[in-house]
DNA sequence: TGCATCCGCGCTCAAATGAGCGCCGAAGGA
DNA sequence: TCCTTCGGCGCTCATTTGAGCGCGGATGCA
């Protein structure tokens, strides 16, 4: 190939008709005086001499590919793998908000109920969420106060103020202090109007924790002992208040009865339910999250994606880059 | 697009599908569960919207952009451009005989007979001809002296030796002091035996000079008299020897007979012929050869083959950069 | 020189593809 | 609320394309 200029000129000028100039291949036979068959070999030499080289990414930050392989592993629905490193993380919730955001766009209709739970690294919905549809949306967890002042309230009414629907929200925490208080603050009139709205959700976003400290909003909540003997009933992650074991099903554990949320059965009444994750430590809890079936689609960053689909827990295994 | 990123996962999935493992649409909507008419117009966004990327070059030293728009715009056989500034004449001549020679090695068979003329342009050719076939090869003008020890001689016993073939050289001047000098001199028996291969010749070999000082051979070792006189006829270039004018039509003056070398006649008779040429300066000369018709093939570099294709003489006109 | 082998070519026939059309549901205005 | 408009979807039918085959010339070897 490289030693026959005058077939490498035909060659080249064959693929820029075909791939750059959209002629079709007998289209070119005819101009060019040769036979359409030798169109097709000249077309395959140029492509195995990589003479013709093409790449698909999305000129932008979302790393189409792992995305792809995401959502084929794990069979979600939606799957957005921002192309961002993780060392930032106000930087990086940004992002995740956008696409979440973006991904919120695409699927939810103004007939829709959106249920938003309480995470950090929902807070960067907000900001990116101009024109919504006017669709109903629901506080699906009570709050915890953090330092960075994010407030589940707030992004409620803010997505429902963007898309001009109504909002349910409620004032409770997200963990009460025993059981007694929990089902005292269920009766509390704006709690319970929103709890019944849980079984009409239809899409929920929802952030996934690992049953450590400094991984989970829960996790760190709670006194040494519930956190220890939580995990010993099996809890190795949660779903935004929806203690999981390591293959993904919801646990009943006494510390369940502390949560004002929603259950795993409503988690799963969904159709969408979109986790936002970051964080490579995670891995294990979002592969758990992800086995079990009640996420269906999942927003995160290239390191955890990779994690996730190369790897148990150490380094990158296989299967990475094995494309022409 | 870049609002939707599901989709935009599924349009970079199919994409990869199509252009990197090279399934066929109806394949991959059987796959995927959507229709073929879905992969084909997500394919359509995806080349729209600049996800896919289809880049065409000779990963070497060839612009074949460049080569296929001469080629059509000259009507020629063979086109060669190779991607090289014009700053190092001696890299230039390198890479210029470099490519002259893969032209021959694609182009001549065992029973051609190839003639070589004097032009410093045809010095690259023989380091570049390992293997070459056993055709014979014959001296088509006399030598001149150089400083830089360039011989067409040494180049036709090289080439010949490359093959294995016989070579027929003489010993003459290209230009005679007068027309009686060159009678004797063609006389000589080794000048009559190759003169008389010359109807024979298959394919051909030559350079390209502008009527002018530095920019041709000929003209600068001929007397001032001769020069005038013979610009005053007509004549703009030469073609190894043939003097034409700015048709590319061969002209006869006093000062052909004087020239020991190839007539337009036998060069109209070559099935190819080959002209290497570099220099921006000799871009109308050089599109005066072409427009004649006496050259099937041009081996040059970029800028020259920029002014050939997109100017008169000054600058770079339109219908460079209007592809996709 | 004669013979075996290989490579490039163009054919046939079935599968893949493109162009254009009408349908349907969503969005927006009266 | 009803109607209009528009965009996305999948259909039909003609065209394009791919897979595999046999031919014929070139090449290498005895």
């Amino acid at each position: 190939m490289a030693q026959r200029p005058t077939e490498l000129v035909l060659t080249a000028r064959v693929a820029r008709m075909y791939y750059l100039d959209d002629r079709s291949k007998t289209e070119i036979a005819d101009e060019l005086a040769i036979s359409r068959f030798r169109v097709a070999r000249l077309l395959d030499s140029a492509r195995r001499s990589g003479l013709v080289r093409i790449e698909i990414e999305a000129p932008g930050k979302v790393n189409t590919d792992l995305s792809a392989q995401l959502q084929m592993a794990f069979g979600l629905a939606h799957a957005v793998v921002v192309d961002i490193s993780d060392d930032d993380p106000v930087v990086l919730r940004r992002h995740l908000g956008e696409a979440a955001a973006d991904v919120l766009h695409e699927i939810v209709k103004a007939d829709d109920v959106l249920g938003l739970a309480w995470a950090r690294s929902l807070s960067g919905i907000g900001a990116a969420l101009d024109g919504f549809v006017p669709c109903t949306v629901v506080q699906l967890t009570g709050a915890l106060s953090r330092p960075d002042g994010s407030d589940v309230l707030e992004l409620v009414r803010r997505v429902a103020r963007a898309g001009g629907g109504p909002a349910h929200v409620f004032y409770a925490p997200l963990v009460a202090a025993d059981a007694a208080t929990a089902r005292t603050l269920r009766r509390q009139p704006d709690v319970a109007r929103a709890a019944a709205m849980l079984p009409s959700v239809t899409v929920g976003v929802v952030g996934i924790g690992a049953w450590q400290s400094g991984l989970s909003t829960i996790f760190d909540a709670v006194e040494h002992d519930a956190q220890q003997r939580t995990r010993r009933l099996g809890v190795t992650a949660e779903i935004s208040g929806v203690l999981i074991d390591a293959a993904g099903e919801p646990v009943n554990v006494p510390l369940s009865k502390r949560i004002i949320g929603l259950t795993g059965h409503q988690l799963a009444g969904m159709r969408t339910v979109l986790a936002i994750a970051y964080g490579e430590e995670k891995a294990d809890a979002v592969r758990s999250a992800l086995n079990g079936g009640l996420v269906s689609g999942l927003i995160t960053h290239e390191s955890l994606a990779r994690r996730l689909l190369f790897t148990g827990s150490d380094g990158v295994r296989s299967t990475d880059a094995k494309r022409r």
